[in-house]
Order: structure tokens, then C-alpha cells, then sequence
DNA sequence: CTCTGGCGTATGGTATACCACAGAATACGA
DNA sequence: TCGTATTCTGTGGTATACCATACGCCAGAG
């Protein structure tokens, strides 16, 4: 056997659908949906077209991004992307509060020393990038710093169901960016949480990571009150 | 406009797929999957053929299943329902009392004096089907106790979100009722969470909403350590 | 000018036919 | 007899055709 190439199994579980829907899903959260021109109307049959596939792949596609939220499916009408009201996010923050804290609170106990050891090092290297107003940078490394903690929960549900929160923040995020001082305000918050987490204080972990998070929610429902009826003027199909 | 007739609305958005997707849910639920010889291969075109419909509806309301989680569908090979695990059930209760313990929390500022009292009332009317371990009774109002919690948040997402981790618990449920003298124990842990939510206590409703879930935890984890090989031993394509 | 009714077009919903692959049964050679 | 190649069948995957409805458009009546 010496000298075989290193070949692994082929993923023969990919199949179309599965492509087609991640490449809905990435187009859908990186376009600027709360753009008061943006078009939320998807054709199936352009689509189709454009992919250069049929439209029965497409649609089961388009029937997990409906169960994801992020497309409304009305018979006969059309496809449409959802725009999220206020409510709807700040909901949405709500429970990532809920889903994170627990993790917290879990990773106090479970986490390696080698795990916080981890986190602490990525907070401290990025804190910098939020001196320097580098908010793109400080916005990634901001989302990373709450999935490491998920992960460190070591239970990979929680993980899982933060992200299909997150798969609908991105476009909300890129407005709460810079709004105030939230950025370096966000780094103090961060240290006191891997302070928690070294000390082993669950329930200082998990409180402090759901006031971090709830600061969002609050600054969110203060600052885009007022922008509320300019997301929801135009059509939004009912889900 | 007097005496106009008091129509609403007709339900157009009811399509083919929904029904079947309602359907299969059901019957998915209802099944006891982890039953040794229980049938975990769903055949397309016989469930077409009885339900009188095509393929291409029906596996979009598979589609939808997958999703949930409650189907695993493997290219060229086969639909399977999926058979949890010890470890994904145990990380489903978390993530359930992650939501219930902030809904509680949220409860204890927002509810309403009589949506207390109503949890209360239902609460005291239930307590003695646990006493005639009349646990199938039991067990339904159990769940519309934690139901109620999740809707006194009043946040719908909260609520949607466990109701997800509620369709996979049913199976679970029936193995865990009447084990040990968890029905009583339960009823004492209602009545102090209602307590703390009168007394309008949100970080006291959080902690007793959690600890109480996590006991479920913690017992299932001891009691059906045992259990898992059992599980796991038929074939469980992966997801 | 306004309202109403019908018609045409565009869209998603459904049915059906065919394809590609997995896996078992089978045939064949050593 | 055993092992290997091969064929055959069943499964989900994909493409395509057709259907039913939503809705804009326009003609004609009032």
C-alpha cells in the first residue's frame, strides 16, 4: 500500500440543493437588505436560469431558507426576502442572550484551561483594532470571540442554534457598528467575562455575558426606535 | 356597509406541502421511534402513493423535516427518521432550559398579575393528577406549564424556539415519566417558580426555572447512561 | 370620469418521466 | 469453494411540462 495517494472519500453527499442553498444563503445575508431599494423579490425561474440548473433543486432549497427565516414563500405570489421588524431582532437578541449566558456558564465549569487561555488571547489581539476604530475588523472579531465561548459550553446545540441568530444579525450589524462608544465598551465587557470564566464563577460568567448582550438589545431598541417605520414600509409579505 | 357578512379571510396559503408536512410531523412524533424494531426508513413513493399525492410536494415537506431535524435524508440511500442520542437529548434540555430560565426571567417584570394567577390556577389544578400518577395527564399539563412560562415572556422567538426542542422531546417524555418520584418533586418546583414570579424575583424565577430543568437533565443523564447502547445500536444513518 | 367585468400574463404548485448512483443478487473464473 | 466482476433493481436527484391562481390591463357600460 506504500505510495498510494492520499485520497479521501469524495463528499457524496453534496448535492445540488445542498449548493444552491448555501449560495442563496451567503447571497441573501451579504446583500444590504434594509436598502430602501433593495429587491426582495426572488424569481425561481431567473434564478434557475442564472444557476443553470431546474427549478425542483431550487425550490427545496428555497423551502429550507423559509424554515431558516430568511425567505417568505406566497403561493402564487412569489419568493421575497424577509426583512426583520425591530421586534423580530430584538427578540432575536434576546435569545442569543439566553443560548450564550448558558454557555457561559457551562464553559466556566467545562472549558480547558487551554480553551480560556485561547480566548483571552484572541480578545486581547483584536482589542486594539477597536482603538483604532477599525470596525470591520473589530466586528468579526467580536462575533468569533462569542462563538468561541459557545463552543466552549462544549455543547454544539447551542452553538448551532446561535448561528442561525446570527445568519440574520449580519445585516443588523453592520448598522449598529460605531454607533457610540459600544466598541470599546464591548472590550471591557469582554475582559470581565474571561476573568469569570478563569475564576470558575459560573453564575459571574453567565450574568455578565447576558448584560453584555442585553446592552445591545437595549442600545438597539433606543437608537433604531425611529427607524422602525422605515423598515417596514415597503411590502413585506406576511410569513 | 350594515350587515355585512362577517367573512375573513380564506386560508389561500395552504398548500399541498403543509398538509403533508403537518401530517408526517405528526406521525413522526407520534411514532416511538426508539422501539427496537421500529421502521426508521421512510419510502417516498409508497408514502406518495397513500397519501395520493406526487413526489415533488412530498419531498419538500421532507426537506422542510430535515431541517428540523426530525429526518435524515441520505442521497441515493434512503429517508431516515433520526434517532436522537443520549448526548444530542442532553443538549437539547439545556438549550430548553437556556430559553425557559430567560423567559422566566423576562416573566417575572412583564407578566401580567392575571397571566400569574392563570398559571397559578393551572398549576394547583394539575398538582393532584401527579398524586394519582396519573402521569399521561401529568405530563401534558407539565408541558403547558413550561409553555405558559414561555409565553409570558412575551417573546414569540423564545417561545418558537423550545417549542422545536419540545417535538423531539415527546418520544423522550414517555421513557422518563414516572421515574422515580420526579412528578412530586416537580409539582413543589412549580409551585416555588410561580413564587418567585408573583413575587416578581427575575433572577430567583431564572434560577429555579434552570435548576428545575437541569434536574430533568441530570436525571436523564444518570438513569439512561445504561440506555444508550440500546439506542444507538440499530442503524443511524449520519446527518 | 369611474367602476366593473373579462382577459392575458406571470408566478408558484404539482405531476411525471428520466437519470445516476448504491447495494444486493448473481454469474463466472480461479 | 471462494472471491471477484457484473448485472439488476430500487432509491433519491433532476429536468420538464402543465395547472391554477393572482393581478395588472383594458374595454365598455353607466
Amino acid at each position: 500500500m506504500a505510495g498510494r495517494l492520499p485520497l479521501k472519500p469524495i463528499a457524496t453527499n453534496f448535492t445540488l440543493k445542498d449548493h444552491i442553498y448555501e449560495t442563496l444563503r451567503d447571497a441573501i445575508t451579504k446583500m444590504n437588505i434594509y436598502d430602501d431599494g433593495a429587491d426582495l423579490r426572488l424569481d425561481e425561474r431567473s434564478i434557475a436560469e442564472q444557476l443553470r440548473i431546474s427549478r425542483t433543486p431550487l425550490r427545496e432549497a428555497l423551502a429550507r431558507l423559509e424554515k431558516d427565516g430568511l425567505v417568505s414563500i406566497a403561493p402564487r405570489k412569489g419568493v421575497f426576502v424577509v426583512r426583520k421588524s425591530l421586534t423580530e431582532i430584538l427578540e432575536m437578541i434576546v435569545a442569543w442572550a439566553a443560548l450564550e449566558s448558558m454557555a457561559a456558564r457551562l464553559a466556566a465549569t467545562n472549558a480547558s484551561e487551554g480553551e480560556i487561555r485561547q480566548l483571552r488571547k484572541h480578545a486581547m489581539r483584536h482589542s486594539e483594532s477597536s482603538a483604532r476604530a477599525d470596525l470591520g475588523e473589530y466586528s468579526d472579531a467580536n462575533i468569533r470571540f462569542h462563538q468561541m465561548i459557545l463552543k466552549m459550553s462544549g455543547r454544539k446545540l447551542l452553538a448551532d442554534m446561535a448561528e442561525g441568530l446570527f445568519v440574520h444579525m449580519h445585516a443588523i450589524r453592520r448598522r449598529a457598528l460605531g454607533e457610540g462608544d459600544r466598541a470599546s465598551r464591548s472590550v471591557v465587557d469582554h475582559m470581565s467575562i474571561i476573568e469569570a470564566l478563569e475564576a470558575r464563577d459560573p453564575d459571574f460568567a453567565e450574568k455578565l455575558v447576558r448584560e453584555h448582550t442585553m446592552r445591545l438589545h437595549d442600545h438597539v431598541a433606543r437608537t433604531w426606535a425611529r427607524l422602525e417605520p422605515i423598515a417596514k414600509s415597503s411590502s413585506q409579505p406576511g410569513v
